[in-house]
DNA sequence: GCTGGATGCTCAGCAGGCTGAGGAACGAGG
DNA sequence: CCTCGTTCCTCAGCCTGCTGAGCATCCAGC
């Protein structure tokens, strides 16, 4: 009971998942980028995209995207406008500034997992845990 | 890019823990437990530990753990005390009501994580990257 | 004894998830 | 047209992590 050893599959994973996003933030401070910023500005690729766009493909609720989107640009990483087309939406786009970190930050992200014994078996699992858990909740990501 | 197949694995990590935590919440619920509750109402076992040795075993910091423990006895489902023995201690027991919860939560949460190929291979990689992202985070768990 | 470090806890505040409620715009059908 | 359902977004509020700051207590060493 004491020991990771003893717990269930689900909270190790959780346990896992939030030292890995201990180490991979600390780095990510050093460029001025929180991780779920990252994955926003990396999601963004070249274009513009929506904000639910961008929360599908993220597997989050589109309000926690808004958020961390909001962050983006108050901090000049994005710009926000509305869509001519579709005033409903907002499109989200990289500054030079964000696409610069979103480069500099990519190359930290890798390095945040720890070594393990067998990192394309553990892809794999977790592909498949997010593929099943994904059914419903994110449709047609 | 937009397919999790591309993702970097930490960030799969998160992903997979986040959509397994979501699954178990939701069955927690209908208990009246949060999966944070659940893991320190664990950890308690039979007899009363401090805060802080709760807070190391979870693998969170002592203030994330108090917070909660303080949530667990404002649903009445631990009780608190000062250690007679050391004024700087808080103790945590369960009530009967907590150790009744326990009971039926337990049983709950192993149902949430979605059935993966080699179940055994991921709960064995899991457990390396705690054990090596704990270090000197949480010494002496 | 006293002082000073270590330890346990609380308070305050931030980021990232979530839900629920509600407003604005689009679009298909009557 | 106009209505009604859907979609996109915002606002408010909760829970769980985190950090930093500050307080009380213990204990070792002088």
């Amino acid at each position: 009971m004491e020991s990771p050893q003893d717990w269930p599959t689900g909270r190790l994973l959780s346990t896992a998942a939030r030292l890995v996003e201990h180490a991979w933030a600390e780095r990510l401070e050093t460029v001025g980028l929180t991780h779920a910023g990252l994955i926003a500005l990396h999601l963004l690729g070249e274009g513009a995209r929506s904000q639910s766009d961008l929360a599908r493909s993220a597997r989050v609720q589109l309000q926690t995207m808004a958020r961390t989107v909001e962050r983006l640009e108050r901090h000049g990483h994005v710009t926000r406008q509305r869509d001519a087309a579709d005033a409903r939406r907002v499109l989200v786009a990289r500054t030079p500034e964000g696409a610069a970190l979103l480069e500099q930050a990519q190359r930290l992200e890798s390095e945040a997992l720890p070594p393990v014994s067998d990192p394309a078996a553990l892809r794999a699992l977790l592909l498949e845990v997010v593929r099943s858990a994904s059914g419903g909740r994110f449709p047609a990501s």
